[in-house]
DNA sequence: TGACAGAAAGTGAGCGCTAACGCAACGCTC
DNA sequence: GAGCGTTGCGTTAGCGCTCACTTTCTGTCA
């Protein structure tokens, strides 16, 4: 909270200007040499990286940001990482940026809107060449910040809304409405909607509207909705499969809102005796490596981590060089497992 | 790779001066009305506030961290962040240094010693309060650098060896005798090591020699190894599970590196017929969530993740505060599930 | 031989901020 | 009312680098 002191470390790092004095040239020769190599004699080069290696030189970035016009700090925000998805996009992100010598910047809301408006403002403050952030329903002051501000911005995993200037990911109503519609295939009539729904978390949200939307036009009963706001976990699920099934004894499908809870429901089920899939589907979104070695192997949503991660710096590199916003639609695929029955034909 | 242009955004953002000529003060008075509000009128104070509101103004950080004698940057080396477990680990550490107004830095490495030095590097350019790395064995370029850098650096997860300055982790060996001793205890006579070993995952290697320790004062046959380069999934598991078997029939008991390759390992004994526990255990190292909900439920050690974080944090926080270099163990447990047999009495 | 490109290196200003210092205005004491 | 500390703000000097500009050097050709 407070702004501790941080005395800076020990003896003053080599600079420019001491490479320079070293060499018998001038601070601009050394920094070209750095830049721009091909601009600086071959020789003379080489005298200069000798001087640079022996001196055991670090290039300043601080300085170098503030005299340059250009930056290569990439914000990212998430809203979570404890293995969470998200962790794969931005191990994907980072590892495509560092490529083009891109350094991210992390930080972490915890679904906490006033935290994410933090965390923006926080890494606007290093004048960074691009932001990417999770989702694109955030702080009123977040959005006003990053607009405010110019700086290319990537809005990534969901692509329903007004995006700030560009968005990579999925329409996670249209996810809802196919794990609706799988469930009804195979046959259950009672569908609910099960899991951990943060505050700022509207994906959950839109998915379990789509699922709502479908189950109405199909004529069924109103999906039932038990959620909490605590993170999500295999032991929140086995609560809140408690509490559904006391309340609507009569459920037959249910989506969970992620996998881990999807762990935890599953068990439920089999200590409430009911069978999964024949009295009891299940179908979830996330997909990590686990989900297909649960007994039963469970039914989900895979989004294509990977390709958000990828696309987003593509984007990101683009809007660098200049080109225009994008707007980018991922795929994701319906794992048919052993959590749901087979579809009727 | 190549240092690709990166023009800064849009229109220039409010400075300092900017604000201060709107007030009417000097420069430095706005500046302090951020950095130390007591010393400025209360008055004045509310003005100066209401003018950084009106211009949005966001510090530049880079001029400040140039011109200041702090840094509020924390750089972090990571092996991997994928679902890995040191997502957890820089989760907690994140959220905790944000506390105290750090920022976290973010490098993965992917278990390239070369990429770790490039990374060491980079992070250090930013002129870090501090860093924090995974792992006590790095690339020596790595190691020299941060050493002459003088900036205070907790290298985390392992505490075998010498650290270069504070050291936050687990002694990997005695974690591989455990193991060893557990499925020995349980009855197991032919034990086998399977897994994903990275180049540069010497933590792997110190579990294997921990257990293989175990193993030959016990007088058993020899610890049979089957690793592989390839990240650690299901898939391989079931593949490395396979080629043990070929080879040596006679295993049963098998310490697998991951839990995500003990689930593959998990389904392949089942494949071939061999009942877990009863004729042949399991056991690893991780335990995200989905391993004790596994069929059979995983018998796995689990490291204390949030506490690595957590230390680490704070060892930051000490070592920035001049306090002395620290070296903590931290705990972790042996999590005995349905994969290994009940303990012998 | 002199003029003249073009390449190679140097000069000077300044990025936005912090920190040491300076100095007026005020209240307090004796 | 002279002396003195305090409060509250301005002045000045950089931090280490980049960039636009200028100067010097090198080689070519009329």
């Amino acid at each position: 909270m407070a702004n501790d002191s941080i005395p800076l470390s020990g003896r003053p790092a080599p600079t420019l200007a001491s490479v320079a004095q070293r060499v018998g040239v001038s601070v601009n020769t050394v920094s070209r040499a750095l830049r721009a190599p091909q601009t600086v004699r071959p020789e003379l080069k080489r005298r200069i990286d000798a001087a640079l290696e022996e001196l055991n030189y670090v290039p300043n970035r601080l300085a170098g940001g503030l005299a340059g016009t250009r930056s290569n700090v990439v914000g990212v925000v998430v809203t979570s990482l404890f293995y969470s998805e998200f962790a794969a996009v931005v191990d994907t992100l980072q590892t495509q940026l560092l490529q083009h010598d891109l350094q991210v910047m992390l930080g972490n809301s915890r679904y906490d809107l006033q935290e994410e408006q933090r965390l923006v403002r926080a890494l606007l403050s290093w004048r960074p060449a691009a932001m990417a952030i999770i989702g694109v329903d955030h702080h009123p002051g977040a959005t006003d910040l990053l607009r405010a501000s110019g700086v290319p911005t990537v809005e990534m995993w969901d692509i329903c809304g007004e995006p700030i200037d560009s968005a990579v990911g999925m329409d996670h109503e249209a996810i809802g409405r196919a794990q609706a519609e799988h469930l009804i295939a195979c046959g259950y009539r009672h569908l609910a909607f099960v899991g951990s729904v943060r505050a700022a978390d509207t994906r959950a949200r839109k998915r379990a509207g789509g699922a709502a939307a479908v189950i109405e036009a199909a004529g069924l009963s109103p999906l039932a909705v038990e959620t909490s706001p605590e993170g999500g976990n295999p032991s929140l699920g086995e609560r809140l499969l408690a509490a559904l099934l006391a309340e609507h004894p009569e459920i037959d499908g249910i989506i969970c809102n992620s996998d881990a809870v999807a762990y935890g429901v599953l068990r439920g089920l089999e200590a409430a005796g009911r069978r999964v899939p024949e009295d009891c589907g299940v179908i979830a979104f996330g997909d990590p490596e686990a989900s297909a070695y649960m007994r039963p192997a469970l039914t989900t949503v895979r989004p294509s981590r990977e390709t958000i991660g990828r696309v987003s710096a593509e984007t990101i590199l683009a809007r660098i060089a200049g080109e225009a916003p994008r707007r980018v639609s991922v795929d994701w695929s319906l794992q048919h497992r052993q959590s749901t029955r087979p579809a009727r034909a």
